[in-house]
DNA sequence: CACCATGTTCCTTG
DNA sequence: CCAAGGAACATGGT
């Protein structure tokens, strides 16, 4: 579920559940999902804690706490199957549930299956990230520069988050598509209006799959037939909820036409990751 | 059984 | 320092 369009998505809904929440019990049932932060420094942190605000920086999501007059920031990352949401009381805890907050209203859920994701006091990986995509910090020039620095297959530094902060593996390939570029294409050589182009289709993707997630009927819990948050337009597109199209133009579409000018889509690995891309309208 | 998966980090090799 | 490739983490779907 994770790259930054569905981390927001799940940040505004979530928002307004935890906001002015108090903190009674933290219970870790995943102990390395809070790594390197201890089962006790975090119960001792959380409990009697107050969120005074969920907001979002790149795939990460940031609880605003404060006990007293000490503030602190927890940082959660939902890795490749994390989900978080407030349950109803009475209801049974999902399997795989990494940790989880009793709230004066709902117990608030972190569900990690594979356990890549984070639930953490640790900030560290904060300091790295590039700048927001959807900010006024994303600039075309030092978005340019920082291409030109790079050896790597534009597509591959793409995902590099000290690049520009919460584009992941689906994005990477639906920006390049949009943009006309070869995944292949070595970031160094991209040209100004090439880069310039990258920039505003990076911001048309994101921007896109915001506006679809904030209008779609989510199920945030998983609960029932509904698969929850994840990847709108494509695996979408089954059981209860459809018409809201193929947003997703190339991923996961190997051998199917390309939306713009009918060439089969290929499937090709960069740096263990599958790229998907329109060998027509993205030329090496 | 084999291979794939939205992410990050660490290690080795060049 | 950089880049590429692989492995690791752990679980489930096809």
């Amino acid at each position: 579920m994770p790259e930054l369009p569905e981390v927001e998505v799940l940040c505004q809904h979530l928002a307004p559940l935890v906001r002015d929440r108090t903190i009674a019990g933290v219970r870790v049932v995943r102990e390395r999902v809070i790594r390197p932060t201890g089962k006790t420094t975090l119960s001792r942190a959380l409990r009697g804690a107050m969120i005074t605000d969920l907001t979002r920086r790149g795939k990460f999501l940031l609880f605003h706490l404060r006990k007293g007059d000490h503030a602190a920031v927890l940082l959660g990352h939902l890795g490749m199957t994390g989900r978080m949401f407030v349950q109803p009381p009475g209801q049974p805890l999902p399997t795989h549930t990494a940790v989880t907050l009793d709230l004066d209203g709902g117990r608030f859920v972190y569900q990690d299956t594979r356990g890549f994701g984070r639930f953490t006091l640790e900030l560290a990986s904060l300091d790295t990230l590039g700048p927001e995509p959807l900010s006024d910090d994303f600039d075309p020039a030092a978005f340019h520069r920082s291409l030109r620095a790079s050896r790597q297959a534009v597509k591959v530094k793409l995902l590099d988050q000290s690049l520009v902060a919460g584009v992941g593996n689906i994005y990477a390939s639906e920006a390049l598509h949009r943009a006309g570029i070869s995944p292949r294409k070595a970031a160094r050589r991209l040209t100004r209006l090439e880069s310039d182009r990258l920039h505003t289709a990076i911001r048309t993707v994101l921007d896109e799959a915001i506006r679809q997630g904030s209008t779609i009927p989510l199920d945030f819990a998983g609960s029932g037939s509904g698969d929850g948050l994840f990847y709108y337009g494509r695996r979408a597109d089954r059981g209860g909820m459809e018409s809201h199209g193929e947003r997703l133009l190339v991923y996961d579409r190997d051998g199917e036409p390309c939306a713009a000018c009918g060439t089969p889509i290929r499937k090709i690995v960069q740096a263990a990751r599958s790229t998907f891309y329109c060998p027509a309208c993205q030329r090496a």
